[in-house]
DNA sequence: TGAATTCAGAGTGTTTTACTCGGAATTAAC
DNA sequence: GTTAATTCCGAGTAAAACACTCTGAATTCA
């Protein structure tokens, strides 16, 4: 259930177009601010180009850039865009699951989908952005099972 | 953020736990009704044990059983057995996530992690037994992202 | 022309996953 | 008390996924 790096990392990248917005943001410009491997992150933004969540600016002083304004780009849709999926299980969408067809597991992934397709859905970059705003603390970081 | 066959297997055994209550169930049982290899099921339950959701009695005509009735045992708890944890990221326990402290991504994980556990907490190994009575097949099944 | 970039794809070491296998320990049934 | 059915335990392994790296084009600004 873990979210792997190509999540984490692109997540980032998105956030710091979000940040440096006025013009072509470079890779390794990206790279060096989030703490991560140019060679890799290049990779990462294919992704998020192909999904058409970032334009580029090929050349010298080229770069990428937020193709909509951050708050009309929900997490689900970049992690979809690097994650290729955000499905808990095939079952839910194929209705072949191995086990025979009516799987006792079924509706009970359903649910768990909807609630996190849901979240994902509410959540924009701009919630990335408001933390900077937002000076206080949140509270409790501990409780995470 | 894929479930491995451990988290789909287990539920799948619990589920099979819940149906036949009435004495302990072998291994071999569970995995024949199930479609699961029992040589791997066997580290599956070993894992749900130790968790203390099944108990078992050995020699013949041993097997397992539930320890606590089924609408009392929620799926996050059977998937935190098996999975190990279910956090989407370290990020969100982890004080120190690598891109020094005050990582933007943080506060969206810590939302996404919240919604995701609530949901897990809710759901029980009852909600399993519920799509038996209830009949009618759920209507919308494709929308998956 | 030269430097800065994106673009494209192949290559690689490590880790995780999903199992299998063998054998010891325990217990009900005969 | 022997036998058959089981759980228990730990080691081993093939395949896939992950997290990168590297090389070399193509493009464009200065």
């Amino acid at each position: 259930m873990k979210l792997s790096t190509r999540g984490k990392y692109g997540l980032l990248a998105m956030y710091d177009l979000a940040v440096n917005d006025q013009k072509p943001v470079a890779i390794k410009a990206i790279a060096q601010r989030q703490g991560i491997s140019d060679a890799y992150l290049e990779q990462l933004i294919a992704s998020l180009k192909k999904a058409r969540l970032v334009s580029s600016t090929r050349g010298a002083q080229g770069g990428y850039q937020l193709t909509r304004p951050p708050h009309t780009i929900s997490i689900g849709e970049i992690l979809l865009a690097l994650e290729g999926s955000v499905s808990v299980t095939d079952c839910v969408s194929s209705p072949d699951c191995g086990q025979g067809c009516d799987c006792p597991s079924r509706p009970v992934f359903h649910k768990i989908q909807e609630g996190i397709d849901h979240i994902l859905a509410d959540l924009t970059l701009a919630d990335m952005l408001d933390c900077k705003t937002d000076s206080p603390e949140h509270a409790s970081v501990e409780a995470t099972i």
